[in-house]
DNA sequence: TTGTTATTGCAACATTGTTGCATTTTATTT
DNA sequence: AAATAAAATGCAACAATGTTGCAATAACAA
């Protein structure tokens, strides 16, 4: 197993997608960092990030991709299987962890990953 | 309200979309026209036959876009809310027109549009 | 402090999708 | 069977997003 170090843009990079409460896109980060790295470095790091469980990806409605924070709360399993909701109106992506679907596929199919998204308006929104 | 006119190029790519067991993605779709039309029209065209409600089109969970016909089975409710199955392997993105998911969401969210990506390993390919 | 190698920057490329505009095609009317 | 209006197309140009190769740099273990 190939080891990992510690940089600067790591660091910054998770801290933003830790400290917000809607899930980030590449560019939204990138604005954020404001010229700290290289556009191509963000997309390295977050690969990383997720392929070290810090953090998982999260393909929207509208096919773009975000990243929001993996909240380790259960000691062992950890599943990103929850809902994401997509607001129309002020295009945030926000994980409902808490909101488990249930399904049943026919038998002979393997599941693996899941990426359940639903959009509409957000509570903030409809007011 | 704008009408709509009957072009080979649409009527081909129905036919294609319509034919096929697998959802369709655009480049798919424009391999296996061999050159009938431009790319642009293939958008133009997809666009206008989700307008219409004649096909659907399906966020992979890698962010892909895809295509699946309509099965315009009941005779007044159509709801898109099913779960699409993609497979590692093969690759192929198939909707489970019966696999209906449940979940509840918080009050205040409004919902509108649904997505849901199962990926894993297809019967086809366990074997 | 030094050596190894993970990480970065940069340039170049690939894929997917959009837009403007002149031209063609469809379907309706005469 | 024309003539007509506008829907649809082709083409070129552009934009957004993501990938790759490689030389230079930085992290960190020894
Ligand atoms: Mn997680
Ligand atoms: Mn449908
Ligand atoms: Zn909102
Ligand atoms: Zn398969």
């Amino acid at each position: 197993m190939k080891q990992t170090r510690n940089t600067t843009a790591k660091t910054e990079i998770l801290k933003l997608i830790s400290q917000s409460t809607v899930a980030l896109s590449h560019s939204e980060i990138q604005n954020n960092l404001d010229g700290l790295c290289d556009r191509v470095t963000i997309y390295r790091v977050l690969d990383r990030l997720v392929e070290e469980d810090l953090v998982h990806k999260v393909v929207n409605i509208d096919g773009g991709v975000k990243y929001a924070s993996c909240n380790h709360k259960e000691a062992v399993h950890h599943s990103h299987n929850h809902i994401h909701f997509s607001c129309e109106e002020c295009h945030t992506v926000t994980c409902l962890e808490d909101v488990k679907p249930s399904f049943e596929l026919p038998k002979r199919y393997q599941v693996k990953e899941v990426n359940f998204t639903v959009s509409g308006i957000c509570p903030e929104c409809s007011s």
